[in-house]
DNA sequence: TGCAAAATGTACAGTTGTGTCAATTATTAG
DNA sequence: CTAATAATTGACACAACTGTACATTTTGCA
């Protein structure tokens, strides 16, 4: 058996291929985008190849959903239980997770929360993900002292307003929505962020101290 | 010319009728769902008949956009412009055209947000329309003594958590997110509403006041 | 009652998608 | 070099949808 990684092997196609193609189809155009005739045009390979790769376009949107579930919840949940000195550190590593340009791939997760809407499958998947998101950030804030019921809500509201954020695809510069941290930091957890701890959370997410001239 | 109510005129079909099938289609399934063929077989009727109502598809989703139009952006800015005697009462304006069964109608906002993703006219529409909700919240905190930039963020944040609602598509109790609100009024004004403004924002959602038993 | 308009239906032509199959070409191991 | 294997392809059969043309039925009203 030859190793069946993607490496140049002469060959045109692969299932890699194939499945970043829909990957960019999906967080473009939502599920009904990924057709094989487009992709297949879009790669300038025959529709028929793809029947190679996969037994056909439900597999492959399946091989999409195993790509979202790699890549969303786990970096959250860790950071949930990453260490921090201050309720302020550990809510920016939280909130890191979700402006870095590493965390959560915002694209991928709207088109996979509209897909859930109209698949039972996907959407059963989508609310165990939130259900362990909220509870790991339920988790956090009681450890830092809030009780059962504010923790509940105040881990809701920012979960919500992330939710929201991706939900309306706003492309505002980073340095912009960096500047408006240390207030979400006050309103979610009641402790504003020092100078310090926000300089180490440009740092993190690898945005250069610069933007925090006016912090 | 006769009134071109919908009134029954012993024919099967009417402009409305359509119109209200792709409704349901709409918030159901999406733009991508609301194809002529399957509306004909829901309502039992020609699929040809639809064109002596409607030009074609394209202008059957504009009117679909002009009830979108028509049903959400107005009571949220009229909710922010309700006279309200405290700064708790003025927010549980708000909140009352979010959770009632009157107010946002959360399925519909939630789709045409979806189809605003691969149409760029509808995009335009709803990206004014936030804008403008936006601004009516934030012009209500300043009002209420916050300064334009934390007003600014307090307003990004009750509106996100409410797209964020919709865009998890939480089918919880009513009485649930009844009983989040106070908590939620405190996170977004730093000021705990009153049973008493409590009891008059159940009045105003229609909801009995019996859910209030713990308040 | 009978006619014009309003509404519906049938038939057709075109588009875009799906999946199968058998033929073909490219690659690599022996 | 050659044979097995991996990948590609065009032809075919089918399904769902859009829109047009025209014939037909239903209805309101003079």
């Amino acid at each position: 058996m030859t190793e069946d990684t993607d490496q140049d092997r002469g060959w045109r196609g692969s299932p890699d291929l194939w499945l970043n193609a829909a990957y960019e189809m999906l967080i473009d155009k939502g599920v009904d985008g990924v057709k094989i005739m487009p992709l297949a045009t879009a790669l300038n390979l025959s529709r028929t190849s793809f029947y190679w790769f996969f037994k056909d376009r439900k597999q492959l949107l399946s091989a999409l959903l195993d790509r979202w579930e790699a890549t969303t919840t786990a970096p959250l949940i860790a950071a949930t239980n990453a260490y921090a000195a201050t309720k302020s550190e550990a809510m920016l590593n939280v909130l890191a997770t979700f402006i870095g340009p590493d965390g959560l791939d915002a694209r991928l997760e709207y088109a996979v929360r509209n897909w859930a809407q109209q698949d039972a499958d996907t959407m059963a998947r989508v609310q165990a993900a939130d259900a362990a998101r909220l509870g790991a950030l339920r988790a956090l804030l009681e450890r830092w002292g809030h009780t059962p019921d504010d923790a509940d809500v105040r881990a809701r509201t920012i979960y919500l307003v992330q939710i929201g954020y991706i939900s309306m695809q706003s492309d505002e510069d980073i340095s912009l929505r960096i500047s408006r941290v240390p207030s979400y930091v006050e309103i979610y957890t009641d402790t504003r962020p020092t100078d310090g701890e926000m300089a180490r959370f440009c740092a993190q997410i690898g945005a250069g101290a610069a933007v925090l001239k006016h912090a």
